[in-house]
Parts: structure tokens; sequence; C-alpha cells
DNA sequence: GGAATATATTCGCCTTAGCGTATACGAGGA
DNA sequence: TCCTCGTATACGCTAAGGCGAATATATTCC
């Protein structure tokens, strides 16, 4: 029933999955917290099915994990369980700290987080949790 | 005249470099050492084109230098200018040695490297060094 | 120079990936 | 039930990647 693609068996699929910008950034974000789809959208300014169809790439890799709260849909990073490719992720997403355009997607979701308006709103979208458990989507 | 590809100037492409099982054998054999292209075609049994091709998209991809010495071409892993790029590099090839296919092909080379005919043989192939400095290729 | 050897490149074919656009699905509210 | 909103998927297109086969290039030896 929970269709894992297998487990990444590879690391060159690990690698294909890392091997956009896009997708890139998508992991940048969701470094160390869970994230809501409508985040990815308003931060990367790209077209929705666009970052959905880059999110559904990264869960058939199994690196990352949606949740489904109402309407909206929030994903995380899945370690690998695979070591070799954990600490390859890892080391990823250190690496993405240093690039300028990282570390502006990242302080537009603290922003974008923190918004009054979104706070209390009445149809606001979910805030970002540190990996709330739940039924997971892989 | 050395048409460096300007640089990786983003992770995305070295991740490409590193999404094929192929080029992932070629830079475990190179882990440490310059190797001969003909080591290469006889240890992954795999043809001399499709040898060649991968060690060219490694090459485009600012990954591994290649050395000409006579007819034969060396070819050894460049680490990235990048601080992160090279960390994951690193990283990539310990990950490798966990596997039981790349063990299995640096054993197979240790081995070919080792041959009687090859080491003082009329035509043998240059056996891998450490290093060897010279003008590169990139 | 011409043959032989090692390696690189080209070509044609197929598969995959990424995109925009349109559409389908799933949940909540009236 | 119908409407709306958030998200996912299908479609058609184009570009890129990987392969085998054939061919080109570079170097050495005669």
């Amino acid at each position: 029933m929970n269709r894992r693609p297998s487990k990444p068996y590879h690391l060159a699929l690990l690698f294909a999955a890392l091997a956009d910008r896009t997708r890139l950034r998508l992991l940048n974000l969701m470094d160390g917290k869970e994230v809501c789809v409508c985040y990815f959208v308003e931060i990367l300014r790209q077209s929705q099915p666009k970052i959905s169809r880059h999110l559904a790439y990264l869960r058939r890799a199994g690196i990352v994990a949606a949740r489904r709260e109402g309407k909206w849909m929030h994903y995380k990073i899945v370690p690998p369980e695979d070591n070799g490719a954990a600490q390859i992720l890892r080391e990823t997403l250190t690496a993405l700290r240093d690039e300028r355009e990282m570390q502006a997607d990242r302080s537009r979701l603290d922003r974008v987080c923190c918004e009054p308006k979104k706070i209390g709103g009445l149809d606001g979208a979910p805030l970002p949790a540190l990996f709330l458990s739940s039924k997971l989507v892989r």
C-alpha cells in the first residue's frame, strides 16, 4: 500500500533527483522543517504544476514524504536508509546554505511565515512545522 | 585554449555528472590514482566509445582531467574549486566504496596492474600512477 | 609516407526529462 | 449536492541523454 520506490537502490538515482535547480531549492526550503506546497509556489514564484511535478519527482526518489492536512499538502525530507546516500544528502543541504539564492529563499520563507495576516488568518495556510508526525505519503 | 567549462557553477551540474552508473564506476576507479582508458574498457567490459563518451562528459563537467602519454590517455579526478562541491564529491567516493560492484572493479584494476606481462611488457599500457603531473586536458 | 593502435567524435535511434497548458482529483463549506 | 480552493496529473511539445555502429583523429612504428 505504501508504494515506496523500493529504496533508492543506487546513488545514481539520488543524484538524478538532485540534478535540478528547482528541486535543490525545494529541498533547501524543507531543510529542517515541513513546508506547505503553497509556500513553495509563492517563494520560488514558479507555476503550481511545476512545483508539484518536482515534488512528485522527489517523492518517487524516496527523498521526501508528503502529509495531507485538509486541503493542504506538507512535504518534508526523509533521510535515505542507505548510509552513504544520507550523508551525501546532508552534505548537499549544507552546501546549499552557502548559495545566495538559497539564503534568499529561506529568508523569504521565514518572512512569509511571520506575516500577521497568516498567523491568525481565516483561511491562512498552515505554518511550516518542525516535523509533525502523521500518516505520510511517500 | 584551455576550454574549461567556466567551472561547474552550480551543484546541479555536478549531480547531473554523477547521475549515471557508468560514470560513478569510472570515478570509483580513478579514486586516488590516474588511470589509462584501456583499463576502463577492460575492467568495465563496456565498449570503448561508450567509455570515452562518459569520460568526455566528466571532463566537460570539470570533474576529471586527461593527460596524454603517447598513444594512451590517462584520466584523474580534479577536486572542484567550490568547497561544497568538493566535499560532496569526496563523500560520493567514500560511499561508493561500500558497494560491492565498486569493490570488485577496484580489485580487478589492482589485479590487471600487477599482471607480469604488463609490468615489463613490450607494448603494455602504462600503469596507473599516483597523480603524475603533466600538461592536462580539461 | 603508410600501416597499426589507442582514443575521440559523429550519426541515427530511442528514451527520458522539463515545460506550459489544460484538466482531474480531493477536501471543505454553503 | 454544487462550488471553490489547493494540489496532482495528463497531454503535446522540445531538448537532452545514452546507446551501438561507423568514422575520424592522433601517435608510434616500419
